[in-house]
RNA sequence: CGGGGCGUAGCGCAGCCCGGUUAGCGCACCAGUUUUGGGAACUGGGGGUCGGAAGUUCAAAUCUUCUCGCCCCGACCA
């Protein structure tokens, strides 16, 4: 590509509205533009690269016999109402009618289609298993799009599919994807973890992240410092912990705690640790208030107290509806007491609490040394908190969990049944009897990648690609479009690489060469071959490296040997 | 959706508080001349419903109300 007949307008100004580095670093490199928030066009750099982040997906999936397919983007509601989805998926679900009247939604995944589709044409277990993909857009209305192509509404994503005879077989397949996927991000030069995932929304038993380590990365990562152990911190493990202070050797007392509604200023005006306060949360749980107890210094972990209760929703009560249900305003809710009677789950860590403090149910008062087994009901005690820096491993039990941050750019489901029950797709089994196929689900963010990718690599200067994504294999510098020598060389060159089956882009713009540099720099790639000053008298050319290493001077005879070589 | 902020040329901004020439600057763009190893210089030029609507006023980018869009901080996800 001549870079004279590139639409590529490159930015030396930060965009206002960019805040991230992958975000204003496409937006400076001509590669994207805003349309509406989370929605981008692609121009023809950025096009390019996810061509190139598209092909590494294909190569890899097919490698292991996974066909591609491309499903409609446009899904009749009838469907997701086959699945349950329909009610159950909330807001980001774009939905749609036509001029009939009739329901339809953009498909944020497409778990539904493909279940439908694999029950019109597998009937037998003998043509089990199979695994499906497709590269499409998704449309998911984020409650806050962000970060460019890190995080639109209308996205690039790779979708796979697998239905199987067994769990046995399913477990197979599982284990495959998980190594084309590190095939896949290898490939793409990134640094990643597999760790463990809640796997929210699309559900199923068992899933698995791909996380890009990234300081700017929205998950937060729990590893252990001595054995293999990584989880996304929604689906961490967090264990129970030791409860270090005396059993209370009276019956609770109720103590004055005016405006104390935190647990900084309970902790503060009792003088006490935040670990022997008890704080009580008003949660409605698919529209039943109940309430969620976790030590003072905890959070409370939404993924995981939806997990244990089964509920679908999950919200806290409104501030006003509080008093109705314990007879005091936030900030004074407790399990003893309560005006209305609600279920009351807690956390493992706060099961043997047995001189804390917890609110009163009646404004301005807390009560102390409370023995929690002794003077109130527990409905269940379960895994509700975050785990926190320094927990113990739930896995080797030595090592402590530190936090990392990362990019999810892949995601990996053991369905199971949920979608073929749901939906009826069944197939016939050896003994003739019908069995709803086991299923698996697998995505990748492809433009996320893309971002990630500029996320790990770049400096003050620019993008610095990893080879398989950078759109061009190599740059030609054109020093000077005057000097009738160099323009020569340049078109020979450019001819000359083309013809060996090398993408460059030929920089022959008549600008300083300045400018050349620096949106070679900007545009991030990995090589390029500078035709200068001194190339009329010593034929010399000079080969540039976008990631610092130090240049060579190299003769027009040699120069696709040492482009060829340069790893 | 809650909290905070911003909408003035393709991009980045000033002007607004305290209403009053033809709305200004830098980058980008067009023409010409001189330039070409690190974002060139000079001269000339094009481009604006000041996000939209209504109101106040002799007069609104500027004041008031409503509205739309965008960004940032929290709960969702590839």
């Amino acid at each position: 590509m001549r870079f004279s007949q590139l639409l590529c307008p490159t930015l030396k100004e930060v965009p206002n509205d960019a805040e991230v580095a992958s975000h204003q670093l496409m937006i400076r490199a001509g590669m994207i533009r805003k349309v509406a928030a989370g929605i981008y066009s692609l121009m023809p750099l950025g096009h390019k690269v996810i061509q190139k982040m598209m092909t590494i997906v294909r190569e890899e999936l097919n490698r292991v016999g996974a066909q591609e397919v491309f499903l409609p983007s446009i899904i009749p509601a009838q469907l997701w109402e086959e699945s349950g989805r329909w009610q159950q998926y909330g807001p980001e679900l774009l939905r749609l009618k036509d001029r009939h009247g009739n329901d339809y939604c953009y498909g944020p995944t497409h778990e539904e289609v493909i279940t439908e589709l694999v029950k019109g044409s597998v009937k037998s277990y003998k043509q089990l298993p199979v695994n499906l993909y497709q590269i499409q857009t998704k449309f998911r209305d984020e409650i806050r799009p962000r970060f460019g192509l890190m995080r639109g509404r209308e996205f690039m994503m790779k979708d796979a599919y697998s239905f199987h005879a067994t769990d046995e077989d399913l477990k197979l397949t599982y284990a495959q994807m998980t190594e084309v996927y590190g095939r896949i991000f290898d490939r793409c030069g990134l640094q990643y973890k597999m760790v463990e995932a809640d796997s929210g929304n699309i559900g199923g038993s068992m899933s698995a992240e791909f996380m890009v380590t990234a300081a700017t990365g929205e998950d937060l990562v729990i590893d252990c410092d001595s054995c293999s152990y990584a989880a996304n911190i929604e689906a961490a493990i967090a264990s129970e912990l030791p409860y270090e202070f005396p059993v209370a050797a009276t019956p609770y007392s109720k103590v004055s705690t005016p405006n104390q509604r935190t647990i900084q200023e309970v902790s503060e005006g009792l003088g006490l640790p935040n670990t022997r306060l008890v704080k009580a949360l008003m949660l409605l749980a698919d529209g039943m208030p109940v309430m969620v107890l976790v030590r003072g210094d905890h959070d409370l972990n939404e993924s995981k107290l939806k997990r244990s209760l089964g509920a679908d929703e999950i919200s806290f009560i409104d501030e006003a509806q509080v008093p109705l249900l314990t007879g005091a305003i936030p900030g004074f809710a407790g399990p003893i007491g309560l005006k209305k009677e609600v279920l009351i789950y807690a956390d493992l860590s706060v099961k043997g609490i047995t001189s804390g403090v917890v609110g009163a149910n009646e404004s301005g008062y807390h009560l102390v040394d409370v023995n929690l087994s002794r003077d109130c009901t527990i409905a269940a005690y379960f895994d509700l908190r975050n785990a926190v820096e320094g927990d113990t491993c739930c896995r080797c039990s030595k090592g402590r969990y530190r936090y990392t941050r990362g990019i999810e750019v892949g995601h990996i489901f053991q369905l199971g049944t949920k979608y073929s029950s749901a939906m009826n797709a069944i197939f016939l089994d050896q003994n003739g009897k019908t069995m709803p196929f086991v299923m698996g689900c697998y995505g990748i963010g492809i433009g996320r990648t893309v971002a990630a990718a500029i996320e790990q690599s770049h400096d003050e200067k620019g993008i610095m690609w990893p080879p398989a994504l950078a759109p061009f294999q190599v740059a030609i510098i054109l020093g000077s479009t005057k000097v009738e020598e160099q323009v020569a060389a340049g078109d020979r060159i450019y001819r000359y690489l083309l013809d060996n089956g090398i993408d460059c882009l030929y920089d022959d713009r008549s600008v300083s060469i300045g400018v050349k540099f620096n949106d070679f720099e900007l545009i991030g790639v990995p090589v390029a071959i500078v035709i200068g000053k001194n190339f009329a008298e010593s034929g010399q050319l000079e080969i540039k490296y976008r990631d610092g290493r130090e240049g060579t001077q190299v003769l027009e005879s040699s120069v696709l040997s040492v482009i060829l070589n340069k790893d």
